[in-house]
DNA sequence: AGTGATCAATCAATCACTTGATTGAGATCG
DNA sequence: CGATCTCAATCAAGTGATTGATTGATCACT
């Protein structure tokens, strides 16, 4: 709460740019880019369209923020997990839990994603802006697998950055797949497990 | 060719709807949903507006009938493809393939899939004429692995289903990833294949 | 003559963005 | 102090351009 004044009528504009940023994420989760309008995201905020053209010049821009805003939030929370001390195996349950988390309680946050990852395709500023969140991601597991095969947790033969390829891209399918019960995550995740362990010719 | 005339200046209804979905298939791909207009569509098939909208009503109806063309194009591709005399094995190669030749040289047709797949989270239209191509996807692949299981080419404790969501997962993801070079695919397809062959307890 | 297909012209709605004026908190100065 | 000035922030009311869709006349073929 503020001490100074019991309603600060003006916003600074850093405040103002996170509320649109936020206002704007939430209306492309809930309609995409086709149905985003420069008019909801100022309702949303509560504040005048041409209030809204004061803080972000253009559309475009706009979406770049939304997207700048994206990258931080994840850049923020890989640094608020450091995990270099687990395990390979625990860190991969780490990976496991993370986007389980993601996608059953943020689902928001894996809707944007996804559109702007398509719109990457035609949009250099926000592909400058998704590229810096897949690289990490990729790097993060690959890293896994590396420590992984390097103590023997993982299969010795297996490609630590094919395997982070198959591992992000069978969560990413996940959502979209045609089962997206918890159950068949279990499944999922239990097959990927099986698909890096080191092969013990144990026969029951 | 038509015999009955040199020149057949009206198409039938047929033959305009499926230019026109031709034509919105190919701007979908180059420009997105967002950018889709029907003045663009109508230019590229070559008619006027009007009749764009005398043989298609709506906008709407328009991206249905991509949809299910595309849905047509899926099935008339595998009927095209019989291959239940293969050994699991081939037949997992000739999905490594098919995706291969559809990514490198039928980009829109994946671009589009993708739009489409986006869009149908919201679009119960499009969802429906998208569920049944991805249904039918997994269970070819998860028929490859069941049948792989069954004759000993697979590991015994496969998962088919979750398998066949493993991998459609990688290829898909593979065309978002950071390196979408025929190399690194190949390096995924191996790793694949690892993941499921039968374990033998080879040292070197 | 009749029917399906086509087009030029147009409409109503919507969009991103602008304009010109207003507000209020802080700086400047007598 | 307090009068005046400055300026970021805000808004009501537009502007011009674009969009999906319609209308009514015309064309081609039977």
């Amino acid at each position: 709460m503020t001490v100074t004044s019991t309603a600060p009528r003006r916003e600074t504009t850093d405040d103002r740019r996170r509320a649109i940023a936020a206002a704007a994420r939430e209306l492309i989760a809930e309609k995409g880019f086709e149905g985003l309008r420069t008019r909801d995201i100022a309702a949303r905020v509560g504040i005048n369209v041409a209030t809204l053209h004061y803080h972000v010049p253009t559309k475009e821009a706009l979406i770049g923020l939304v997207a700048d805003a994206m990258r931080e939030d994840f850049r923020a929370q890989s640094l608020v997990r450091p995990r270099a001390h687990l395990s390979p195996a625990e860190r991969l349950e780490h990976e496991f839990y993370d986007f389980q988390e993601m996608f059953y309680e943020q689902r928001d946050t894996l809707a944007v994603m996804s559109e702007l990852m398509e719109r990457a395709r035609r949009d250099e500023v926000i592909h400058a802006a998704m590229r810096p969140i897949l690289l990490k991601w990729h790097q993060m597991v690959a890293a896994i697998f590396v420590d992984g095969v390097a103590d023997g947790s993982f299969r010795a033969d297996l490609d630590p950055e094919a395997t982070s390829s198959m591992f992000i891209g069978a969560l990413v399918g996940f959502g979209r797949g045609p089962d997206t019960s918890p159950q068949y995550f279990e499944r999922l995740c239990a097959e990927l497990r099986r698909a890096v362990r080191v092969q013990t010719p144990t026969r029951n």
